[in-house]
DNA sequence: CATATAAGTCAACATGGTTGACCTAAAGCC
DNA sequence: GGCTTTAGGTCAACCATGTTGACTTATATG
């Protein structure tokens, strides 16, 4: 269906090309957060909660520092929306034996329920766009995804993590992809 | 660098799939949109600035109604942002004589200008990420991204118009990529 | 013990979305 | 010509979610 016409020069197509994927990423994202907006919306939430909630639910036991370097947000803001879902009973808080500073969050059965609902129709849509484009382009998909993605710290969650990868063992994690390193570096 | 182990049944890292896919997008839309939010602060807009300097450049000419369902907010919404940049002298606005109702909007010379200095950053990481993906990953990301917008009118923005496609001519455009057509139908 | 870190809190403010009510001008239609 | 629809604009109030700045408490760590 998209085919590139033989014969045209794509130094010719680079500069629409870019546009196309800068306009592209707007409406996607535009779209993709629709129908979780809608449902956020009945019981007074939004898309913070949204937020919140999914990253608490993938990295089940993560701490509200590593959450904040997730989202990119102030503490206050965090503040906010967390205080509601854990009032709410949609997330649990509980002190880190280990580092008794630290609060583990994670998803009660009613947060994870949440979840799942909320989640259902980006992943409805991510799952037909999957199926329609096929396997070798989501591949595609992928690796210009992670390309756009600044930080080494952040594409590494999504890497395959290998044998012989240096930190000792990956099946400790429980929940999440791995990956919710300490890093304390970049920019 | 991203290849599935052979041998592994795809059916068990479908679920994984499509978490990644959502929160890779995630990822990138937050460092997309970092960037640009520094240089529109410097001089008091916001990212809602960046929006409707982006399509009226894109759709130079475009009217109110059709900025409106492009964006996909509120007349009110719009209005406070729009009406800034034609004070400020980012757009201007002059009336169609072939249909006095309605406003054309086109970038000034100095919109063109900011325009361009807002989307630098984000075409180098679209450059970037496509060069060091390579042209077929960079198909693959165009289909599963056409599959994640919703509207089949937003979709007929990013599909190169082939010969005979009825409209009766591609060539009158000017500045976009055709397809700002009235459709006042779907969803 | 001094300092750094994790977490939380209060207050004030900005941006950008919403709804609702209402207005003017122009176009379209019977 | 006159009614209705469309394009655009405006005022007001409100809400969600981000910000900065100042400060507190508890715990770790050198």
């Amino acid at each position: 269906m998209v085919d590139l016409k033989p014969g045209v020069n794509p130094l010719f197509l680079r500069d629409e090309d870019l546009r196309q994927g800068i306009e592209m990423f707007f409406y996607a994202y535009r779209d993709f957060t629709n129908q979780p907006d809608e449902i956020l919306a009945e019981i007074g939430f939004g898309r913070a909660h949204h937020r919140v909630i999914y990253f608490v639910g993938r990295y089940s036991g993560i701490t509200v520092t590593q959450l904040l370097e997730i989202l990119q947000i102030t503490k206050q803001s965090l503040s906010r929306v967390l205080g509601q879902l854990v009032e709410l009973d949609y997330i649990v808080q509980r002190q880190n034996p280990a580092d008794k500073r630290q609060r583990l969050l994670s998803l009660t059965d009613k947060g994870q329920a949440f979840e799942a609902q909320l989640s259902a129709p980006q992943r409805a849509m991510f799952s037909r766009a999957y199926r329609e484009a096929g396997a070798e382009a989501v591949q595609g998909f992928r690796k210009v995804m992670l390309g756009l993605i600044e930080a080494e710290a952040d594409r590494r969650r999504f890497t395959v993590p290998a044998a012989g990868d240096g930190d000792g063992g990956t099946g400790t994690q429980g929940t999440g992809p791995a990956n919710l390193r300490r890093s304390r570096g970049g920019s």
